[in-house]
DNA sequence: CAATAAATTGGAACCATTATAAAAAAATAT
DNA sequence: ATATTTTTTTATAATGGTTCCAATTTATTG
């Protein structure tokens, strides 16, 4: 029996935003897709692909964010300078970040929300709104 | 006549948090706290350093506001990753930021309150929240 | 003023990321 | 299938912001 859910398998994911199936970008796409969502740097994916004995390049791994991320498939969320975060959920959300961990993950459904929103300054236009709630081991 | 606001003078502001006034620290302290609340990076601060006639080093320029920082006097606002922000107003508020310009700034008063805050992961406490409302020229 | 401690400095080192240009792989045409 | 063309990957160099370092200068203390 097949699943219904979209873009089950890799190869179609790909396919829906125009890039090759390569076998670093499959492999890819399968540890950012195939485990619910996540939030990991290029070098934390760098070493789960080697892990599973995949051989691909720091800058392939860099030029595959970028392009996920070009095309819709991840969003970058900015948390500390220095380095970069890829989120697999892609819908407006928040994020808790464990500043001892370096741990980035969501903010459950609406459990926190904006009451009012300011008015963007002049001759602008709100792009998106962040919210970060920092914490620390207890 | 004197003023009563509390630090009006550079070399006051540097004693309470037991920095040593030097030529350097006086100038940088003057050019960020005496024009109401700024946001800059390290680069900024050194450009308009240099432009006043004083010549401070770079790596003077980031033990300062890393020391600043740590005293309190500044904090760090995170908002894209390779550079930071460093804002002389060190009491809770949030920012909007223009990614075309790069500019930072405070979202007035409470025009943005978050209605409910979510709930620390496990053995975590929320630190701190920071909103950043991504604005784009119009 | 002499001695000591702290701060500043130029330049090297660092680290995440991006650029480059050659080799490899994939798609297309024959 | 083979040849041709296009895209992708890769090793390596370059970049840019930041930090480190050891030598010099400045400030404080005795
Ligand atoms: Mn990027
Ligand atoms: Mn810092
Ligand atoms: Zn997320
Ligand atoms: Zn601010």
């Amino acid at each position: 029996m097949k699943k219904d859910r979209p873009f089950t398998h890799a190869i179609d994911r790909l396919g829906s935003v125009g890039l090759r199936p390569t076998r670093q970008r499959l492999a890819l796409v399968r540890l950012l897709f195939e485990n619910g969502d996540r939030h990991v740097t290029a070098e934390q994916l760098h070493r789960e692909v080697t892990e599973i004995g995949v051989k691909v390049s720091l800058a392939t791994i860099y030029n595959s964010l970028n392009q996920f991320t070009a095309v819709g498939l991840l969003r970058e969320v900015a948390v500390e300078t220095g380095r970069s975060y890829f989120d697999t959920n892609t819908a407006a959300h928040h994020h808790f970040f464990n500043d001892d961990t370096g741990e980035l993950q969501d903010i459950p459904g609406d459990s926190v929300v904006l009451s009012t929103l300011p008015i963007a300054p002049d001759d602008t236009v709100v792009e998106s709104v962040d919210v970060i709630v920092r914490v620390r081991n207890k």
